[in-house]
DNA sequence: TTGTACGCGTTATCAG
DNA sequence: CTGATAACGCGTACAA
């Protein structure tokens, strides 16, 4: 940047010139007849400044268009106002109520919520939370608590306050909300056992670097573990969160002798696809094979037969991630891990099983 | 920010203070042993930089987990690589698909997507439009054509340049991408005439502001009107994009004398909801009422019966909106609009028309 | 190849 | 209540 402020304004007004540059304070300042100090008082406490001068500033700002520049704020006054968030994905709408409700939280707070996506990439991940961090964010909201530890490294450096949501931190040493995805996946495995079910087969997330998906997997073992029954390989297969993964993955599952009763999804996605798959295959959904999911999001009651699914409170995690982030923005103690409850949502996917085995006793 | 520097430098270091600060440039410089120059060298343009140098100043880069800050850049450089998006909202799928290729494509050119949401208001639109202006955007991805004069001026002001995405700008001043919401919702419409339906009604979306939603409204009107038939209220309603709006709707529907055989939704968040409240009716699909969609959104196939829909190239739209957008932040000269192609996915929520009236002939 | 010095647009202190 | 002015962190002409 060398041109000189005379020059510049020239190029400014210039016809020729394609570029157009936005107006400054200075500019509205000028407009207004006042100095750039009380322009910025005006935008930012108008209570400090006399009706009449708080007029003219507005109106200048008016005629001019202008938009205060963001870097320039955030560089002066040391604050941002923004929050960021990664999520894993956009495609599918697993995230998608609890950060509309983060959102409109934050932005009932003033502050705005700046969304990035890592596909499942730790890498990604790291990446766009430098990326965030750079962009000077007063706070972060993670998914999930599995992730490198230089990550974290990172973020302690900055020292910028973040929530993991998702999945509680329990002992760990960070803030969260969430759920717990292992008990809430065990409860849902002793409903499918209590409808008869003992030939159990899962279509997982994809766990690695997943402890939402991991500890999904774990509550289906508990449960079955505890009456003395294992899910081993190929009774379970890991599969990405999509339609199309879900259906692939059941064909295999339906493939295989003895034949499960049931099968349980690590999410709703997985479990919509498996039954696109089952009715590819011609196999009844729930006569001769029960689905269930995990999430209960839109898809699950359009499904048909509509899913039994873990019930979670997308919004009031997102609102209280949101809560967390602004008391610890603000300096204010706040509680370090929120864990909200989950439920069953028993919809038709479920049924008795049909040929109930005879009881072992 | 009166703060000496010495002052600033002691608070940085201090144990006591919680605060920290994320270092800088002279803080890596100093480190390094160089000066501020070199270090924005060494990071903007490693090649103009003595390999020796590099390494000393990279090392000193991972050793204080520097991270540029980047209003400050976007200052000093009037750059920010960065391009905004506005879109209605996240909670459905209908626009996850194209925002994904969009960032992918933009991400592929070194340039980050901050995405922000209307809530379908206009004047949230425009304040959203304003904040991103004010971060510095490159540029601008906006859905459809319709709203005030005033956001357009805030745009032209801006110098931002802009593209339209979901519809076609024609003879309009505006850059778009997108395709013919009007003639695909013509073509779906004589598909389902030509399926033997007379009697039709339509769940619309909401046409305030919402070029799309009127656009398919006089597509169908426009299919119908060819053979004598007209679609006026009660049998055209319009309903908010949700699956409870849906079913909301087509309970009115139903329950008209004479009753329509088929309903045409404004996308397939409405359909699907319609044919949950069909099914709550006891109404079956399609034999008793037909249900088609708009989208083709993952929503579409899992419904049952699964949604005959506009298909709509998504991810094309994305990443056509990123080229273009591309081309216009490089000075390159650009197609003004591109159009795409869209077709109809038959799916069994579209049959043939039961009690077929007699040929009118 | 490297260092010096200034400007980018805003906030905030301090003096009027 | 208002104005002058020093930071904020970085990029870049220009000099060395």
């Amino acid at each position: 940047m060398h041109r000189r402020r005379s020059a510049q304004v020239a190029e400014r007004n210039s016809v020729i010139d394609r570029k157009k540059t936005r107006p400054t304070l200075s500019d509205v300042a000028r407009l207004a007849g006042v100095s750039t100090a009380t322009v910025s008082r005006t935008l930012t406490r108008p209570a400090t400044v006399s009706r009449e001068t708080r007029e003219r500033v507005n109106a200048a700002v008016q005629e001019l268009g202008y938009v205060p520049n963001f870097g320039a704020r955030a560089l002066a006054s040391n604050r941002s106002n923004t929050v960021g968030a990664v999520i894993p994905t956009m495609e599918n709408a697993i995230f998608a109520r609890g950060l509309q409700a983060l959102e409109e939280t934050l932005s009932a707070n003033g502050i705005t919520l700046l969304v990035a996506t890592s596909h499942y990439d730790v890498d990604a991940e790291a990446g766009q939370v430098r990326t965030l961090l750079g962009r000077g964010i007063d706070g972060l909201v993670l998914i999930g608590e599995a992730r490198p530890q230089s990550t974290y490294d990172l973020l302690a450096r900055s020292g910028v306050p973040y929530v993991l949501v998702w999945n509680p931190n329990g002992d760990g040493p960070h803030c969260s909300v969430g759920f717990d995805n292992r008990a809430a996946a065990r409860t849902m495995t002793e409903e499918v056992l209590a409808h008869g079910h003992r030939r159990v087969a899962m279509i997982a997330g994809v766990t690695e670097w997943n402890d939402r998906a991991a500890e999904r997997v774990a509550g289906v073992r508990g449960a079955l573990e505890a009456l003395g029954l294992d899910l081993e390989r190929p009774y379970i297969v890991e599969a990405a969160y999509s339609l199309e993964a879900g259906a692939e993955a059941v064909k295999g599952l339906a493939r295989l002798n003895p034949r499960p009763t049931v099968i349980i999804c690590g999410n709703d996605v997985l479990a919509a696809g498996a039954i696109l798959g089952l009715r590819e295959l011609g196999i009844a959904v729930p006569d001769a094979i029960s689905v269930v999911g995990y999430d209960d999001i839109d898809l699950a009651e359009v499904a048909t037969p509509a899913l039994t699914t873990v019930h979670v409170p997308h919004r009031r995690m997102g609102k209280a991630a949101a809560e967390l982030l602004l008391g610890m923005i603000g300096n204010v103690e706040v509680r370090r891990n929120v864990v909200l409850e989950t439920s069953i949502t028993l919809r038709s996917s479920l049924a008795r099983v049909a040929d109930a085995e005879p009881p072992v006793w």
